[in-house]
RNA sequence: GGCGGCAUAGCCAAGUGGUAAGGCAGCGGUCUGCAAAACCGUUAUACACCGGUUCAAAUCCGGUUGCCGCCUCCA
């Protein structure tokens, strides 16, 4: 039984679809202005292990995640690069897509760019207007928050309380501080679009009620997004929505929390973002995955390079055992998966069923490997009879589990083989002498010369390059 | 000022009433020529502090202290 905590009514819920058997969610994409960052990847792979757990448990997941490429920042960062608009957000969507696919997220079902749908926004204003829920205000529409009785109920806020310390900026047209624009008369120099009230753009919040209704109805099971966008984005989704369709938006409000940079928070004026593709320059993909899961997704997370050389520990903890059941139980095919899902997924999806919990979902893994490790320890009879059927089984769920979280999902002797070339590279080694020094070791070894082995071995150590004498062999890895 | 969150071992972290998952680091051991890897053992009489409820609390309630977020663009 799968329980959600939703933000709505700050409650873990129980989860029942709208339709039996399917999901309709919708989460809000970046601002495609500057390139993805740590907290972008946060969201994005929250979602993406959410959205591919509903699937991998039987629902049929429609997923929407758009992008904003009209916006003020988009226009100032345009103006500032002297191109326009469309120029400048297709060059961040194209790196979104580089990073988060270099992150193995998966792409959602609709990603729509709230330029292809100027029609429905103002189709949606339209509405607003019909209904008393919006005004004209020069060349602009804004959305009257007045006439929205529950407008607060998501962030807890009360008009009245928020009006006492008001840090809004003050603006004549306004019946309310606190009404937003939904479209925005054209100036001079900026994209615009026709509309029945002249030409202009549409706000922030318009486009995310406006492309969710077209592809998801009136009324989503959940709806997603950063802890920041729950006021005012968020409750203002809300407004439009209930305002205009009458009906209940969401049923549950999902929200991930901040990443923070070794203790502060990720800021302009602090110039400490961190972008996934520098990141990414360090840290394996899968490592960046299993840092960001290991905490719950609603509590901050503080991004430092002990955290990061700690999953990356973790990550080729994971591969090492991979590489040695491989050996052990023979190779992984295909027709080994079809296996019945065993006792590992079993607690893998009660842990999940609890409000995605991704930390103690990583806790079961590491605790797996330790047993199939002790099992691999104990001997060679592990390679035949109900040994090797354990290790099998719990294997497929390995693979399960780790196609849901996007951890371990690569051949081990591929990630093996990537890491070796990596450092090869950073310290400007060449293979072929490291292989030379090891088979000058083995022979050194086969001598009993150990003082020259070892001063091998030494070498080897102060290139980051760590051997192992294993029965069959001696191998290496790389640090 | 308004709203909300957090405080668990050296570090990270799960755990919302029944007696402290997991990871990293450390120490002791098995294995090894020695290591590495893996495994075993060990490491919080204890969950910021004070008080309360209860047979029973890290978990619920009240208070105190400290840290943080949102209220302005922000994932």
């Amino acid at each position: 039984m799968l329980k959600i905590y939703n933000t709505l009514t700050k409650k873990k819920e129980r989860f029942e679809p709208i339709e039996p058997g399917k999901v309709k969610i919708y989460v809000c994409g970046p601002t495609v202005y500057d390139a993805s960052h740590i907290g972008h990847a946060r969201s994005v792979v929250v979602f993406d292990v959410i959205a591919r757990y509903l699937s991998a448990t039987g629902y049929e997941v429609v997923y929407v995640r758009n992008f904003t490429d009209i916006d003020d920042k988009i226009i100032n960062r345009a103006n500032e690069l002297d191109i326009d608009t469309k120029e400048l957000s297709e060059r961040y969507i194209q790196e979104f897509y580089e990073d988060m696919g270099a992150l193995k997220v998966r792409q959602a079902t609709h990603e729509p760019k709230a330029t292809d749908y100027i029609a429905q926004i103002i189709d949606l204003i339209r509405l607003l207007l019909e209904k008393g829920h919006a005004y004209e205000a020069g060349a602009d529409v804004f959305y009257a928050v007045e006439s929205f009785n529950d407008y607060g109920k998501l962030s807890g806020r009360r008009l009245e309380d928020m009006q006492a310390g008001a840090r809004v900026a003050v603006d004549e047209n306004k019946r309310n501080p606190f009404d937003f624009v939904l479209w925005k008369g054209a100036k001079p120099g900026e994209p615009m679009w026709n509309s029945p009230w002249g030409k202009g753009r549409p706000g922030w919040h318009i486009e995310c009620s406006a492309m969710s209704a077209f592809f998801l109805g009136h009324h989503l099971d959940i709806h997603g997004g950063g802890k920041d966008l729950i006021f005012p984005h968020h409750e203002n989704e809300i407004a439009q929505s209930e305002g205009a369709f009458g009906e209940r938006f969401v049923n549950v409000w999902v929200h991930n929390g901040f990443v923070k940079i070794d203790q502060e928070k990720m800021s302009k004026s602090l110039g400490n973002f961190l972008m996934i593709k520098d990141i990414l320059k360090q840290y394996h993909p899968e490592a960046v995955r299993l840092f960001l899961l290991s905490n719950h997704y609603r509590s901050p997370i503080d991004f430092t390079e002990q955290a990061m050389i700690e999953a990356e520990t973790g990550l080729e903890k994971i591969y090492a055992f991979l590489e040695r059941i491989t050996q052990s139980a023979g190779p992984d095919t295909e027709g080994r998966n079809q296996q019945e899902q065993g006792e590992l997924w079993e607690h893998f999806c009660e842990t999940m069923d609890d409000d995605f919990n991704t930390a103690r979902a990583m806790g079961l893994v590491f605790d797996t490997l330790r047993q199939l490790n002790r099992i691999m320890d104990e001997g060679t009879d592990a390679t035949n009879g109900k040994k090797r059927a354990r290790l099998e089984s719990v294997r497929a769920d390995l693979k399960r589990v780790g196609l849901v979280l996007g951890i371990g999902t690569e051949a081990p002797s591929y990630f093996f083989e990537q890491k070796k070339a990596k450092t090869l590279e950073r310290e400007a080694i060449d293979k072929a002498l490291v292989e030379r020094l090891i088979t000058e070791r083995v022979q050194a070894r086969q001598q009993k010369n150990w003082a020259w082995a070892d001063q091998i071995r030494g070498e080897l150590a102060a290139m980051n390059i760590v051997l192992e004498d294993r029965p069959e062999g001696t191998v290496w890895k790389a640090k």
